[in-house]
DNA sequence: AACTTGATTCGATAGATGTCAAGATAGGTG
DNA sequence: CACCTATCTTGACATCTATCGAATCAAGTT
């Protein structure tokens, strides 16, 4: 809990203006490329689309699997990097594992890559 | 310029609504994915953010390259990244080669984050 | 307590990636 | 043409990553 408390204050220290407003910088750039790179993978851009679009807010772990073509293991990798990435928080219920998206990062990111008038 | 039609083309026909909208499919998830991977690492995110917030609107690869740590061979290697994600375009004048934005790209980025009423 | 099911972690492996030095290309200048 | 500068390509190498099967952990059921 201070742990997510320090994490969130980070955040907000360095992120982070449009692209196409002021270059970033070297901290800024080591702190959003990251979150990039989960994005970047096909398998786990569409469990974050799953994960995003449920209508109920959140999505089993159980539910995830069966639209996939890797293993559970692989899953469990993938989901495990966008947690890393601060991207999805997953919650324990019983025999279930839910996440949910964490949707003030994904317009972080959205934020980024925003148009804006240049010059 | 035939193959840039196509790869137009392409863009339009599978790029992508917001992903809390509706989940991505197989096809979306594999044509968004490696755009994203192009901004996963911070070389490029700030190399990126250089063109794109250039007051010209463009930028030259010999005054990109002295904000680095890195080789020239490796600058290189990042433009050409971001060339292939179609993020940029290059265009040599003379001795020099200048690199754009491909805002339309960004910007179909942004939309794919940005935030969307759930439910 | 033993068994079952869901999810993660571990260990291994094939393939991708970032980096550099060296060589090749493009275009200008003497 | 010979030379110089800017950029890119090639080849090599160390590291990272996606993937799987096997083992482990968590929680419920009998």
């Amino acid at each position: 809990m201070t742990k997510e408390l320090e994490l969130t204050d980070v955040s907000a220290a360095v992120c982070c203006e449009p692209l196409a407003d002021t270059a970033l910088d070297v901290a800024q750039s080591e702190f959003l490329a990251p979150k990039f790179k989960a994005l970047g993978d096909p398998v786990r851009l569409r469990l974050l689309s799953m994960i995003a679009s449920a209508p109920a807010g959140e999505m089993c772990v159980c539910d995830l699997t069966p639209g996939f073509d890797v293993s559970g293991p692989t899953i469990s990798h993938h989901l495990k990097v966008l947690r890393e990435a601060g991207l999805i928080v997953g919650e324990r219920r019983g025999t279930w594992v839910y996440y949910r998206p964490v949707r003030e990062r994904l317009s972080e990111l959205a934020k980024v890559l925003e148009a804006t008038q240049p010059a």
